[in-house]
RNA sequence: GCCACGGUAGCUCAGUUGGUAGAGCACGGGACUGAAAAUCCCGGUGUCGGCGGUUCGAUCCCGCCCUGUGGCA
């Protein structure tokens, strides 16, 4: 396989990364490397579409359910988790197959960026969200200015969620978030090819309108129902994610399963052109028609990476 | 058939004492370092139902027509 470390698929939900990651690693002797936040999350399997019984059969996956349904996941403990999943793949003489729609995670892994060396700081966030709510907002963003000022101009005075963040970190270690940002990063995966599913919007919403519809089938809302009796919150991260949120509220009889159907389409839909938006940036990656044949892909797919070897073994 | 009320953005609607119009949502674009499927920012996309009339000028006033909803027959 040359120099090439390790192989990416990106791209918006439901545009066919893990069938194509599942063929790649039966094709290349690979295993495959979740970067996605949700499928971290034990118990949440169906709104999630994490691999089928059939493709976990075919493939090794990794960082699928790693932690409870209550408890948090992050970038950092991805980062720490896939680096580690890399390091073993790579050891066993395997090739890791990235595969992923969270563009933060592929980011802390492909481009290694140092996150600030402070854990969590549960209580000070706890502080700093409470005086957000109580519309300190603009109070706390001058104070992000006196404390940080290239922090203060990158973040909004609206985004509650990044001004209580940066000023966490600051008022917890002393130095300024923008500073710990920039210490220097290991490049770890250097020789990475990345491919990226893309078809036109409206294909990609029908996509996702059929995907909704045989989730259900399956028993998505039973699972949301279950998760929810065990003790999930439905203020926990993964509650509160695309979907689940919506099912929550039918599950409490806030919302009627008729309208939380194109409810969850019309936000799975926002989010895919999120999606899009971060992944068009992300430099080097190939573009692949999803709308064609798997295995149309997949060539595609193999004389790229021919390609490449040629020109890194010269 | 008659009466009443409607027809304005993709949808629901506001508005203009006559000077070619604006909200929410949808949609489009963007940001993104420990919640990222989260969070946030920016953008109005329009034969104002049609045809005439009055007027310097009509989405607005007048007439006719088309059409929707409700009521009376």
């Amino acid at each position: 396989m040359g120099k090439l470390q390790a192989i990416a698929v990106v791209g918006p939900t439901s545009s066919g990364k893990t069938a194509l990651s599942v063929r790649l690693a039966e094709l290349l002797h690979g295993e495959v490397l979740s970067a996605d936040c949700m499928a971290a999350y034990k118990g949440f399997d169906i709104g999630t579409a994490k691999p089928s019984p059939d493709e976990l059969a075919r493939a090794q996956f990794h960082l699928i359910d790693v932690v409870e349904p209550e408890e948090p996941f992050n970038v950092a403990l991805f980062q720490k988790l896939a680096r580690e999943a890399v390091r073993q793949v790579q050891q066993r003489g395997h090739l890791p197959i990235i595969a992923g729609g969270t563009g933060l995670y592929l980011r802390a892994l492909l481009h290694g960026f140092s996150l600030p060396p402070a854990a969590g700081n549960a209580e000070m966030r706890q502080k700093l969200l409470q005086r957000a709510a109580d519309g300190e907002t603009e109070q706390m963003h001058l104070e992000l200015q006196q404390l940080d000022a290239d922090a203060a101009a990158k973040i909004h005075r609206n985004d509650v969620i990044r001004l209580t963040r940066a000023l966490e970190v600051i008022l917890t270690t002393g130095q300024p978030f923008s500073q710990l940002q920039k210490a220097e990063a290991p490049e770890e995966l250097l020789h990475v090819a990345v491919f990226g599913l893309t078809m036109p919007r409206e294909l990609l919403a029908e996509r996702i309108e059929l995907r909704c519809r045989l989730m259900l089938e399956a028993g998505w809302l039973d699972e949301v129902r279950r998760l929810l009796d065990a003790g999930v919150p439905v203020s926990s991260p993964a509650m509160r994610s695309l979907g689940y949120r919506e099912l929550a509220a039918v599950v409490m009889g806030e919302l009627s399963l008729e309208e939380a159907v194109p409810e969850i389409t019309k936000q799975t839909r926002q989010y895919a052109k999120r999606q899009m938006t971060w992944f068009r940036k992300e430099p080097g990656v190939q573009w692949l028609d999803a709308t064609q044949p798997l295995e149309n892909i997949l060539n595609e797919v193999m004389t790229h990476i021919d390609t490449n070897d040629r020109e890194t073994a010269r």
